[in-house]
RNA sequence: GGAGAAAUGCCGGAGUGGUUGAACGGGGCGGUCUCGAAAACCGUUGUGCCUUUCGGGGCACCGGGGGUUCGAAUCCCUCUUUCUCCGCCA
């Protein structure tokens, strides 16, 4: 969501940038516009009106203090029009004002000018790759094979238990999930990251504020009787903590590391490419958030890359970084980096990590502003997350690329965390 | 879950219908004094929107929403939250 003033001083930029998206935002920034004239012509009428009617309330207060009553009287006749007037304006604003907003929650974030164009998935921009790739010959068997033969994670019970998507971690398979998670919070801790441990369970105003509402409304688990949702992301609850705020120059920069469950509804996915791992309904993550003046969002989104980055190296998989395109650029993304690690087994690339910088996207959702020193004016600060990282799917990497025909090996860097050295069947 | 009390500015806390956007105190900021600091004293200190001849002018906001009234922080309804007591409980 952009504010007004903005979209009236670069109209034809962001229309240009827009279409980056594939969004021909031409009809529906020029209905804002009009909108809005309308609203500001609605308001002067409307305080006018009031202005009147305050200043004859004074009047007539002190009129019964002298006692003039027939005075006081003569001057109701009138506030009894203003009132009925003001009453029908203050309607037609409000609708006006509540058009508005649909309009603009309708307009996606723009993107960045380094955006590439592009339709979808296929056009996004490889921009590195790195890692060891492992032998194809000697990496086989997927992980829901490896996760079954050594008793790691029991689909079918998970089933049993909830449904499709929900899987029971076991006894090794269990210590890796608790293992990776510490490793990921011990790290964004060393980075200078505050760990929060939120809700994982959010009203309304917050899936409005990071922009899941009403944009993804079919993607969230609701709690219909209390409506609630469960979080898809810790970026929810993390970011919607500077909901109403007015941050003060020395807190900046703000950088949060939570750890959450994510709860997906995964509407309409289906097929061999959603087996085992690579896609669920719940899942472990652990999820990085900054919030930043907006000169330094993107030297800021630059270091979360590289932060991202680091920790897939210390894993020691093999990993490509794209640059997404504007057909795959999310609606309230400025600009995102995917992080994609290699499944030997599957022979393709998994989605483990999205970096984002929303600008003042999702801010203007939050009011989430700063004031500098001596500054009168508040101003819009930028948001920005990415997941640091996402559990599963680096699970099914690292099984399938450790694997070895006596168990599968975990990196070095994990060991202390795991407690053993190689999964295997004793 | 039951009974009662409360929600005011950065914080504490007044204010029960008419110059109250809000007393008073604290904090912050600026200044005087000082070599410097403290103390003291003086000044200043909310957000959003509309408008402007850029000096200003106007509107809204005292937990949220609605109502009564010429006029509401103040009265009424409703929701939410917090506190106290009772019950239950990881």
């Amino acid at each position: 969501m952009l504010t007004v003033k903005n979209i009236q001083e670069n109209r034809d930029k962001f229309i240009e940038l827009l279409a980056i998206k594939n969004f021909n935002a031409t009809d529906l920034i020029d209905q804002v516009l009009s909108t809005d004239q309308l609203r500001r012509d609605l308001q002067k009428q409307l305080e006018n009106d009031l202005a009147e009617l305050n200043g004859l309330s004074k009047l007539i207060g002190q009129l019964y203090r002298e006692g003039k009553t027939t005075e006081a009287n003569e001057a109701k006749t009138r506030t009894g029009q203003l009132k009925d007037s003001s009453k029908e304006l203050k309607e037609k604003h409000r609708k006006c004002e509540l058009e508005l907003k649909e309009l603009i929650i309708q307009i996606p974030n723009i993107p960045h000018s380094t955006v590439p164009t592009g339709k979808g998935e296929e056009d996004n921009l490889e921009i590195r790759k790195g890692g060891i790739f492992p032998d194809p010959e000697l990496t086989k068997k997927p992980h829901w094979e490896l996760a079954s033969d050594y008793k790691l994670i029991d689909f079918e019970l998970g089933v049993k238990l909830t449904g499709a998507g929900f899987p029971v971690y076991i006894n090794q398979g269990a210590k890796l999930q608790r293992a990776l998670i510490n490793f990921f919070l011990d790290e964004g801790n060393n980075a200078g990251y505050t760990e929060i441990l939120p809700p994982i369970v959010v009203n309304e105003d917050s899936g409005f504020g990071t922009g899941q509402l009403p944009d993804k409304e079919g993607q969230m688990y609701h709690i219909q009787d209390d409506n609630l949702y469960l979080i898809p992301t810790a970026e929810v609850p993390v970011t919607n903590i500077y909901r109403d705020v007015i941050l003060q120059e020395d807190q900046f920069p703000i950088k949060n590391i939570a750890y959450t469950p994510c709860f997906r509804r995964e509407a309409g996915s289906w097929g061999s490419h959603v087996r085992g791992l690579n896609r669920l309904h719940q899942f472990d993550k652990v999820e990085i958030v900054q919030i930043r003046r907006p000169e330094e969002s993107y030297k800021a989104l630059e270091e979360m890359v590289a932060y991202v980055e680091s920790l897939i190296q210390k894993l020691e998989l093999p990993y490509r970084v794209l640059r997404l395109c504007g057909g795959d650029l999310s609606f309230t993304s400025a600009l995102t980096f995917d992080f994609e690690v290699w499944s030997a087994a599957q022979k393709r690339w998994l989605e483990v990590s999205s970096v984002s910088n929303f600008e003042s996207f999702q801010a203007n959702r939050l009011k989430l502003r700063y004031k500098e020193k001596g500054d009168k004016q508040s101003h819009l600060a930028h948001t920005l997350n990415g997941s640091a990282l996402a559990l599963p799917r680096i699970v099914a990497a690292l099984l399938e690329n450790n694997q070895t025909e006596n168990g599968i090996l975990i990196p070095k860097i994990l060991q202390a965390y795991t407690g053993f050295e190689k999964i295997s069947n004793q």
